[in-house]
DNA sequence: CGACGAGTTGAATGACGTCAAACACAGTGG
DNA sequence: CCACTGTGTTTGACGTCATTCAACTCGTCG
């Protein structure tokens, strides 16, 4: 039954608006107009086409980063096209906030999938604006405590969980699109990539939890039929 | 050639000393002394014998933790004794700088491998010492900044990585105690656990090292043989 | 139409985990 | 000094899960 491939990864089509204000409460929580302000004063966004490096891994690292709009691929490129993807990320979000702080070195690659706008913050200019607003540095480290946990626990599965239990974890986690309905935003090699294994294995294992029962896959559309067993498989 | 176990994962032994000031530096690099003493104000040092909870996964965090002294397994306990180590911790250290911010819940355990010291640092007193001092709170996001690198390497490699590179990047990774020679200071079991497999596979690594002449195990003890062979090995 | 890329499927290999036994060493008490 | 015990490591045999390599399907684009 080679599942019918509904429309693959929807991608947003056409170009960009023109400039328009960054999306800050997504990015950091609520601010003040003041905070606003500030912000978008040292803020440089700029614009990327399709397949696009946005930064490499080992590139210095003297900005926040931002991807304000569009998809981009966080992984390792090996040689060729060959990007071991460790994430897809949708704008707006926060693409590294991390790495010039600390090694100042990009952790990883960042390739464009789709037309993109993204925005850099150099620390340069964002250190004196925190010192001179601390409510939004404690915001920042609100940020990259979560992003700790968040990769804390993504070891603790990696390095603990065998491959049916990552899958079930992930599926719990995604955003459901309607009654226990989710829609995959990405390619399934890149799922797979992001979950440690190959896509052959992703593929039987969607397989496998069909025929048990606890998922209905069509294409890019996946029906969760038994929450409870799938909670289970991930908890391992 | 069942490698003579050396003076197995020496422990500090004695009672410890009087209450002292706590290790600023070695935990946020150089502060004033004005910095220092706002901070040892709100910091509550406590001792644990040995095998003690320092910690929970799913307790509530609202303090920073640092290890002062002693040595602290971070990992998740499963049933009974059988904890599945990610991390040895040495005092003076961070023992959990993030949980406090973001999810407000450990997530992990962390349990007293020696008698330790260790001291907290409640989010509640800290935040608006944070906003009076803001040079704390970016020293701070550098903290954390640095964590998120290490765990991003981190799950890189239990991703794309197989058992030989991990070890071998492990060994690359270690402080070596002379030219070439380094000291196992953990049981073989942890290092085991860290890297995301058993000790009977770690123990059978290490034979193919030394069969095929990358380094010499002797108990404790590994001398680094082919340096250039074993980077070779982590890079994959 | 043919070429290409994504996904699926099958068979074979291999890497790693599991289980069980043996061994080394430290500490104990005779 | 010698058993005896407990913990940690090593080794071997075996099973299994996941990767690899290959063929094949489907849909899209030229």
């Amino acid at each position: 039954m080679p599942a019918t491939t509904l429309a693959a990864v929807p991608a947003t089509a056409t170009a960009l608006p023109a400039a328009s204000p960054l999306p800050w409460p997504v990015l950091l929580g609520p601010l003040t107009q003041a905070e606003t302000q500030a912000l978008e004063a040292c803020a440089v966004a700029r614009d990327l086409p399709e397949r696009a490096t946005v930064f490499a891994r080992g590139d210095a690292a003297t900005a926040l980063v931002v991807l304000v709009e569009g998809e981009v691929v966080l992984g390792q490129a090996g040689a060729g096209p060959a990007l071991k993807a460790q994430r897809v990320l949708r704008g707006p979000q926060w693409l590294d906030a991390a790495s010039a702080w600390a090694p100042h070195r990009h952790g990883c690659d960042a390739l464009t999938r789709t037309p993109c706008r993204v925005a850099r913050l150099p620390l340069a200019l964002l250190r004196p604006l925190l010192v001179q607003r601390p409510a939004l540095a404690l915001r920042l480290a609100e940020l990259l405590a979560r992003e700790v946990a968040r990769l804390g626990e993504q070891a603790h599965e990696l390095m603990h969980k065998d491959a049916p239990a990552r899958l079930a974890g992930w599926l719990r986690r995604q955003p459901d699109a309607g009654p226990g309905v989710l829609r995959l935003g990405e390619r399934k090699r890149d799922i797979a990539s992001q979950l440690g294994m190959t896509p052959e294995t992703l593929s039987r294992l969607m397989r496998s939890l069909s025929e048990q029962g606890l998922i209905a896959v069509r294409g890019y559309t996946v029906r969760v039929l038994d929450r409870r067993a799938l909670e289970r498989l991930a908890g391992a």
